[in-house]
DNA sequence: TTGTAAGCGTTATCAT
DNA sequence: ATGATAACGCTTACAA
């Protein structure tokens, strides 16, 4: 049972090895007559480029480029330390990556980070998107100088990156739904959404799921915009709960929940407490989980995505085909299914809402 | 930024390439003075293998065997269906799956399945794991003779395989203790637990977490026991629904389960239907979930395990690290999240129980 | 116990 | 537009 080799294809078609190599790799000057008899012989003998033997001739050493958006974001701080923790690992896999900080909400710093990369002649780059026709330019701008890119937790509508690693948020959001409908069993609800802004297109997916689901059994009151900051969600949460003395659930989609936590945390003993699902795992959430202050936490687990960000971009480097994978599963923690706690912590790890 | 290779080794250890090969690949033969000296220069010079180089001279093509019980149980047949289609992409990655059908609930015939692998000499070894001395003693014979192995879904306590890729059971009992508790509000519940058999491990464990999570608030019915055989399932949950009025959920821990689903769909339209959840999605599970006749499925994601196991047998066969995951978190689906369905179906495929 | 050297299937360079 | 061939870093057979 052996397998053809390129020098197999170029006798049985009747070339020079180098003319072979010619036809696989794309790289021009070749008489179409030889290509096709080339590509002839390459699908007769069922030939495929070894990576291996290509991956030596080249010394491969890749080199990814993760853009993160940084500010005041618990989860995308969290993303940036498990790239970091990866690293020593990946070292000896001989990859490389360069995690790159940008200005969040910000598409021209984004994108002077992207065509820098498309210059730098890196193996592949990762970015978390956003809609923004500018960073719809970048990429085309990276894929036609042959880099691989992938989207991370947020994909760019439009733009022909080569995958997008992520979940879908209106799934998500009707995920949410569900399961605040079956905590209130048959009783009518009334339910407070938060998101930091409605602007933002992943928030306002997860709202809008969420509401699909519930609309039609329970009350949506109206959204709260805490603009991912803890303290402004604390005040508007607090005001609501004192207005509104019906509300039965909270669905957060959004950053800013060490503020939400608090205030559940001094809800009067008299009161019920609302059902509360959020979303990310952090450390103030998962303390909430584990005190019962809340009573769900959706997570995307970017320690997966960032595992199959990497794999990704090296398969996409060595030209091989990405497994057909279905879209990443959030995870649904409760109390009891929490992970156990990584037993080491990036020295800049730090605990912001 | 040029990384060493074994001739760097050889040269700065003050031997030649053989000696130092001889050492990294532990053939023995070698004077432990050279020995040492050998490892010195390794870790001065911070050498790693390069994997690609070792396996083109190897003309590397991996032979993976993968052994499944097989019955009339739908998880598994689902589990070999992924095996089977996952094999043409393989192909053209060099490695070769062999998918070796063993009887269920009966330990010699796994034994005797390794056994013939370990004669065979295969690349690693990925195996349905049971608690049974005889299959201890197999995993121990494999690694002995240098095959890697790796556990699969049910773990093999006391054997010392390279991994074990599957879900905590007792977590996932916890977990769907939560999810009933959470459905039941304030009220009081009693909750009816479907095993296979009490004596299958991950069953009791299920079990055992459900009930940890519930019994101080809600009721705990006796054990169904219906051996993964939807008649039977069928047959003694509609005896007890009809005996026990009170039952407000029911936790279906094993398989079986069209025959639970065959007793909700004719439930009475005066009586509330309780708040089910089982484990695993099949084509009837998700009907349910799609039909409102169940609430949760926990799936513990055989396309991910059939991934990792790949991934994992491959690494393993390489001499690399294997990367330290998580244990796998199952998804929780609800009626909202299902994944869509795979657009084509292998020929073998069935619908049962 | 130690050393030498011919592959492995590519990439990339140089010559024609 | 085509062809020949020297690396790449390892495994393995063989020689000393």
């Amino acid at each position: 049972m052996k397998v053809p080799t390129l020098s197999d294809v170029a006798r049985h078609a009747g070339v020079s090895y180098a003319t072979a190599d010619r036809v696989v790799n794309a790289r021009g000057r070749v008489a179409e007559k030889s290509a096709s008899r080339v590509r002839a012989a390459i699908d007769e003998l069922g030939y495929v480029r070894n990576v291996d033997a290509a991956n030596l001739a080249q010394r491969r050493f890749y080199r990814f480029a993760i853009v993160l958006p940084v500010g005041s974001n618990a989860f995308f701080t969290r993303m940036r330390n498990l790239f970091l923790a990866a690293m020593e690992q990946l070292q000896a896999e001989r990859v490389a990556l360069e995690v790159i900080e940008v200005k969040a909400f910000h598409p021209s710093s984004l994108r002077a980070a992207l065509d820098r990369l498309a210059n730098d002649k890196v193996d592949g780059v990762a970015l978390v998107g956003s809609e923004d026709a500018t960073v719809v330019e970048a990429i085309e701008k990276l894929r036609k100088a042959k880099i691989p890119v992938m989207t991370l937790v947020s994909d760019v509508p439009g733009a022909d990156r080569n995958a997008y690693v992520g979940i879908d948020n209106k799934v998500a959001g009707r995920t949410a739904g569900r399961l605040i409908a079956l905590a209130h069993s048959s009783s009518r609800g009334r339910v407070v959404p938060i998101v930091g802004a409605l602007s933002a297109r992943d928030h306002a997916d997860r709202i809008s799921g969420m509401s699909e689901v519930l609309e039609s059994q329970h009350d949506i009151a109206p959204v709260i915009e805490g603009y991912d900051q803890h303290d402004l969600v604390e005040a508007r949460v607090a005001q609501v709960l004192e207005d509104d003395r019906d509300v039965t659930a909270i669905y957060s989609a959004g950053a800013g929940n060490a503020g939400l936590i608090r205030v559940l945390e001094r809800l009067p003993e008299c009161r019920r407490r609302p059902v509360a699902i959020l979303h990310e795992l952090a450390p103030h959430s998962r303390r909430a989980l584990e005190n019962g202050l809340i009573d769900i936490v959706i997570d995307q687990r970017p320690e997966d995505e960032m595992m199959r960000v990497v794999e990704g971009l090296r398969r996409l480097a060595d030209r091989r085909a990405l497994p057909v994978t279905d879209p990443i599963v959030p995870a649904i923690f409760v109390r009891e299914n929490l992970p156990p706690l990584p037993l080491a912590r990036t020295e800049r790890e730090r605990e912001d809402t």
